[in-house]
Order: structure tokens, then C-alpha cells, then sequence
DNA sequence: GTCTATATTACGATAGAC
DNA sequence: GTCTATCGTAATATAGAC
């Protein structure tokens, strides 16, 4: 818990120190004096450099929602055959997922306590609904099966994305990267949605 | 937040109205102040009914548990072809989490702050290991995809399960119930992994 | 079985020295 | 930029009356 660190901290390095603790206690099971044990300095110098607790939490989700939204404005998630954007989403989705891990971690399992949190809800429904369209039109061209319900696919694709936090960890040996990891989501979701398997 | 509800309580009873509580307000978010305005009586009159805070979380994600592991003591789940035992324990454990939705929540929840938590943690962990066997015995009777490596493919299949807590609500007119939200997680995730599709 | 009142500790945040 | 000291509040839990 005590992380040995000195050489002054910016915003943006303190941060990543909190949202480490977030993921490992929770939000709410983080107090000031766990975040000032973890940066090595006391609970007094972190309000030098961010207003609050929440601060953190609003710059954390901030970055993991601008970097989930970022992959909607890329080219092939704009132009193409629907079921072929929805791949590429899916795709990129996971790897965004994995490059920003902790603060996509962290937003993921936001429960709406706060202000901040439910603005950062909000924000998350609104990706998930503009895929959740992509979807339809792909079901409407008559690229995906439909024997499974559209709202469950989505449901269940999304399930399968999010759950990489659960147990991806950059730093084990041997493990797949985030490009391998998204080939496998694909392979796996898309050979039960694909007409043509 | 002030749920009526006169009429004495019992440590189930009461427990019913925690497990709701703490999977909205999250269990670190949630104090017994706000327990006893959901159950509609004093904090004090609480603990006439529970040691405390825990206990109620002990009671909650233990009844999660001896349910998904009394899905691995079904006869399908011990007898017949590997892939067959792992399609039945995929399709019983969805329905355990539907019929058990707000304690398996809470018990996939769980950061592990407490020795309670830490406790549950290894539970789940020990149920993980278990079906992850069976995909490991089903893939060496060739009944799996080769190209999708077996760990990736296990922590998938897991995250398409339990992503079910994030969003089943019994409630909602129309929605499915567990059986028919099992058949959908079978076929999209075994049309990926079988090896016949 | 439920209540009011309270003990005790932990929390987020601030004041002010260096 | 960091510290010690501290404020005010909210937390878990208990005491004891009814």
C-alpha cells in the first residue's frame, strides 16, 4: 500500500496513483488517508494538487469515456457496411479498453452515488446506445442471426467486451496484447451473430 | 429510499432489503443509516436482528455461492462428454444467477476490503476453477475450437455470464426470463466455440 | 422488537507554518 | 509543495428505556 514515490506530483501522476487504489478497494472503500499512504505523501499535499476525492474520479472517467467516444468518430466506424462498422467498434473498443485499463476499469463499475458518477453513467449509456444502433442496422441488412434477440446480443457482446477489466493485467508473462485480445472477442461474438457464421 | 415496511423483521427478511440497498449504493457506499431508511427502522433495531453490517453481506454472498455450487453437483454437470457438462453448467449457472440475481451481484461485486470479501473471492475463484476445467477437458476431446486460445475463451464465456447481473431485471414487462436468457448465452457462445459450430 | 441517546472512531477537507 | 494540527461531520456500534 505504501508506494515509495517522491519527486512532487502533477495532477495527472497523482492520478494514477488513486485510480490504481480505486480498482483495488473500490471507490468508496478509498479514504483520503489510504490515497496519501499510496502516494507517500500526506492527506494535506494531495488537496495541493486536485480539489478532492471526486476530482479524481471526474478526471479518471472523463479519460476512459473521451477514449471509448474517440473510437466512434474513426473512419471505419462511420462509413462501410453496418455489421462490418459493429466489428470494428467491437474491436477497437477492446483495445481502447485495454490501452486506458485502469480508468475504463474504474468507470465501468461507477454506481451512481455521486453527481460525478452519474454524469459518468450517463455518458457510458449513450456509447452503449450509439453501438446498440449499429447493431439494429446490421440486424435491418440481414447480417446477423435472428434466432438470438437483438437487445440480448447487445447486452451479451457488451457483457463479453466490459469483463476484459476483470482479468486482463498488462504485466503478466505470456499474456495477449490488447490487438489479440480483441481478434478473440470478435472471433468468438461474431461466429454466433454473423449470418454466415 | 424510505421503504415502508412495518410488521417485524426477520434476519431474511431484513437481509432482502440490504442485499437490494447495497447493490445500488454499492456495499462500501452503503451505511447502516441507510439500511435502516430502507427498511423503515432504526439503526439500533438492526443489530436486534444481525451482528452488523457484514454479517449481512456474509449471509448474502454465501446463498450466491452454495447456489452455483449446487449446479456443479447436478448428474449432468458430473456425467457424459466433457463439452455436454460445460454447455449444462453454462445454461444452469445463467439460471442460478437470474433466480439468485441481487446475491450473485453482489457477490461478483465484491473488492475484497474484509475477510468476508477475501473469503467469497476464493469461493468464486474455486467455482471458476472448476468449470474452467471443463473447458480444459472438453477442448482435449477435440470438441473446441483450436483457435481461440483456451484461457481467453474461458475468461469470455465468463464475462457473457455474469455480465447478466449488470442489466436483468425480473420486472421489466416483456423481458425474458432465465431460461430463455441461458439459450441465448449457449448459442452465441458455443457457436463460437464448438467445434461443429 | 423497537426506540432515543451516545460512545468512539474514521472520514473529507481546511488552516497555517515552513 | 509538503507538513502537522485540527475542524466538522458521518460512520459503526452499544447502552438502556419501553
Amino acid at each position: 500500500m505504501t508506494t515509495a514515490r517522491r519527486d512532487t506530483y502533477t495532477p495527472q501522476t497523482l492520478l494514477e496513483v488513486a485510480v490504481r487504489v480505486f480498482n483495488e478497494r473500490g471507490y468508496d472503500g478509498t479514504s483520503m488517508e489510504h490515497l496519501s499512504k499510496a502516494a507517500g505523501i500526506s492527506k494535506s499535499s494531495i488537496y495541493h494538487h486536485v480539489a478532492g476525492k471526486e476530482e479524481l474520479l471526474r478526471r479518471a472517467v472523463n479519460r476512459a469515456l473521451d477514449g471509448l467516444f474517440a473510437v466512434l468518430s474513426e473512419e471505419h466506424a462511420r462509413v462501410g457496411r453496418a455489421v462490418d462498422r459493429l466489428e470494428y467498434v467491437t474491436r477497437r473498443t477492446v483495445e481502447v479498453l485495454v490501452d486506458e485499463l485502469p480508468y475504463v476499469t474504474l468507470l465501468l463499475r461507477v454506481r451512481g452515488n455521486t453527481d460525478t458518477e452519474r454524469w459518468a453513467m450517463e455518458r457510458r449509456r449513450d456509447f452503449d446506445h450509439q453501438v446498440a444502433a449499429l447493431l439494429k442496422e446490421a440486424a435491418a441488412d440481414g447480417d446477423l442471426r435472428s434466432d438470438v434477440e437483438l437487445r440480448l446480443a447487445t447486452r451479451l457482446l457488451f457483457g463479453m467486451i466490459n469483463s476484459v477489466v476483470e482479468w486482463y493485467r498488462p504485466d503478466s508473462r505470456g499474456a495477449a496484447d490488447g490487438a489479440e485480445i480483441a481478434d478473440a472477442v470478435v472471433r468468438l461474438a461474431f461466429a454466433g451473430l454473423r449470418t454466415d457464421g
